[in-house]
DNA sequence: CCGAAAACTTGACACAGATCAAAGCAGGCT
DNA sequence: AGCCTGCTTTGATCTGTGTCAAGTTTTCGG
């Protein structure tokens, strides 16, 4: 691991709060890790020895049954992923795998489950992640079962303009495979949907998404703070993708 | 709040570890109440200002979103709800009404987020339990998306028979209604499944149902353990309908 | 025990969304 | 640069699921 990983970290919200001490306990039993991209990193069902901290790149984490499989998530730098199957000690409920090269930090799960014994500072802070990523997996439950897919597209691209500060054009920040598939829909319908939603307010070129007329769009997706967020919740990793960027 | 209650809150996992000096002073401030059946009880949106535990009858959470909502879990004595909203002191994502008539502690979010910075052994309790909401709702978030509803349907009457014991014949637990807005589906289309379904080995009198080809079935649902459990997480609160009894 | 209200079922129909197939298009690699 | 793989789009078609409407059954309160 480099030095210069460890601020970065304790600034997460999970590791703010615990004694210096403490975390570097953690980090000592910890180590980082280089991985070349569409790596499988965790297929479901396996034990959870290590939460996974992303520190460059990104992971795509999936679910699968059979031949069907869906993405419920992508984790961005600085975050880490899958802490509830680490504190049950048990399988993992999603595979991983990396969308790029991406560099990830091991933190092995004994040791975590240990330290939130010791350290009650770091409790707090794990009883705040998992209640945030609770209410995230819920949010994306309910944009699931009330909307249809028209909704949730319309939802999302207006959402990914405010998350983006509000502007009125940006890049959809993954494929729009990924998104179809965390959208629950097939790439052909979103492809279509995406089409349609050019008579509601907004255009699609390319990766290019350009709102033309927020008010209409807003009418047909009615976004709710409740599922939509804005959420201090979900800024962990929860159920959510990653934000368009300003200027991107 | 009557005596012969104690103990049986006592014993949830949630309060089962605490000093019981603790547990005192937290059910000191919490108040039994009873309410009618088809009661809210709970507004999507309000802040959380109780824990809730219930203790005698049975509780539906659910979510709506303009005109349309949809059943979220149904909650049975003895256990709690909406833990996480009361940790993140923020609105609930999900109301909740009374099935029939329900008696339910109340115990104040401020003393429960003092009590896990005093108690140890209770921030244990409580991040196991969170974590154990979160792989609930993980759970159905999968099936959701990667079932059909007629595979949702064939899972679940499935899973209620081994949660019942493995028996071959139950009665449904709760109302069909609600059932197919659990599962994500019409009432109608829930119907005319579960006749379909009468060819592929079950046959439904009602609310009794009747497992005449196991294998067949299974074959149809191709149960998982990743999403059908058998999990040791959600026997919490986690986003589950009540199991059939054996011998119901 | 009766009557009203609610739950459930059934049929006809419409539409959203999946699937299959094939044609562009773009990005990454040698 | 140029090829090749994989993403994306488009079209045609089909299936699953929702909707509307009417009937039946069950439940529950008086």
């Amino acid at each position: 691991m480099r030095p210069e990983d460890l601020p970065e970290i304790r600034h997460l919200s999970l590791f703010r709060d615990m004694s210096q001490v403490n975390f570097n306990a953690l980090m000592d039993s910890s180590y980082a890790q280089i991985f070349p991209p569409s790596l499988d990193l965790i297929r479901q069902g396996d034990l959870a020895d290590f939460l996974h901290i992303v520190l460059d790149g990104s992971v795509e984490l999936y679910a699968s049954w059979g031949e069907r499989e869906c993405t419920m998530a992508v984790v961005e730098p600085v975050s880490t992923f899958i802490l509830a199957a680490c504190i049950r000690d048990a399988p993992y409920l999603m595979s991983a795998r990396t969308l790029e090269r991406t560099r990830i930090i091991l933190v092995p799960s004994s040791d975590l489950r240990a330290m939130f014994r010791r350290d009650t500072e770091f409790a707090v802070a794990v009883i705040n992640e998992l209640a945030a990523c609770y209410r995230s997996v819920v949010r994306s439950a309910k944009a699931l079962k009330l909307r249809n897919s028209r909704e949730r597209v319309a939802a999302y691209l207006l959402r990914q303009s405010l998350l983006a500060g509000g502007v009125l054009s940006y890049r959809l920040p993954v494929e729009k495979r990924l998104l179809a598939s965390y959208l629950g829909m097939t790439p052909e319908n979103l492809s279509r949907t995406l089409r349609a939603l050019e008579a509601e307010g907004v255009k699609i070129d390319g990766a290019r998404v350009i709102i033309t007329d927020r008010d209409r769009l807003s009418d047909l997706a009615r976004p709710d703070l409740l599922i939509d967020g804005p959420d201090l919740d979900a800024l962990g990793a929860g159920a959510s993708l990653p934000h368009a960027r300003r200027g991107a």
